[in-house]
DNA sequence: GTACTTTTACTCGGATACCGTCTGTCCGAGTAATTATGG
DNA sequence: CCATAATTACTCGGACAGACGGTATCCGAGTAAAAGTAC
């Protein structure tokens, strides 16, 4: 059991997005480069990210993809069931009703601990958002690096 | 991602073999019949949890399987590392590094988190044994039920 | 110069292929208790 | 009756096949801006 590397990718091509101007959009070919992802696939994350509403896209020539929230809105949590799903991480089988007969459903003792943990899980997720990484990165990284990356964003933006 | 289905089983085989009196063993396939699951799979994963040292076997005739701890002292999240390895769910692949030119591997923002969560999650399958389950078990089960399981391992137990 | 058509550069969605992992099966080897055999 | 050999019933570990999901590629369709064309 693994996190994908499709929520990483996302993770922090939203990064990249918040910073675009207003109304400004980036291609997905533009964005996939900058992450060192395969286009054909980073594509289908993106509109994974479209349909979860987290962003934008804009068809047709100069069209691209920006954010549809601001990144105080958007939560890690937010982006890891957009790319993985609502699923739990845990789901029972059954195999302890079917061990002791029993027909009642609420009877799972499994389920109930590993939601309880992964309900933990969650709510850390759900506390951090995309701002909380944007300012881990202004307090850790070197200007000079985070200026380049503008840069090379700003040069491949459109309207 | 989803937790493998062995974790669960392998729960639940453990939670059968706290019905053996002391220093009984229980055949592989007798377990493995009890759970539903396929025979010659579930002895792999019977391995795992004697390489984990939550598990005793006693190879040749009359052998099988026994608890090497108490239920107390055999935790969920023992079984999940025993069946799922020690890695964590999350593992960085660099990306943010390759973006910003960084060197420092210190920095990776997303890893800090993820770690922040998945502590959290473990922490409470750590808390959680074997023996909170049986306890969970004997207070919601019909008692019925429960000793007809009892009694179909006793038929197959050896020693 | 305006209206229309073509080109261009994107997103969208489906079909498909590759590959690693989990699941499941099979086989030979090792081990220990039971049974059979020979004196 | 006792010692040894053969059988039985297990665990152990590797090799391998199938299923499934994540990754990756390709293609046609839709869309909108820009460029070209006709009058």
């Amino acid at each position: 059991m693994h996190i994908k590397t499709g929520v990483e990718q996302s993770v922090y091509c939203i990064l990249l997005l918040t910073f675009l101007p207003e109304k400004a959009v980036l291609p997905g070919e533009a964005i996939s480069v900058q992450l060192g992802s395969s286009p054909t696939y980073f594509q289908k994350l993106l509109r994974k990210l479209v349909n979860a509403d987290i962003l934008a896209s804009v068809p047709g020539s100069k069209g691209g993809f920006r954010l549809n929230k601001t990144p105080e809105e958007i939560s890690i949590y937010d982006v890891y069931v957009a790319i993985e799903g609502k699923q739990s991480l845990y789901s029972s089988s059954g195999i302890f009703h079917d061990m002791l007969n029993l027909k009642d459903k609420d009877i799972c003792l499994l389920s109930d601990l590993m939601e309880e943990a992964e309900s933990s899980w969650q709510s850390i997720l759900k506390r951090q958002t995309i701002a909380t990484l944007t300012k881990a990165i202004e307090k850790k990284c070197p200007k000079e690096n985070l200026d380049l990356l503008k840069t090379r964003i700003e040069e491949k933006m459109v309207l």
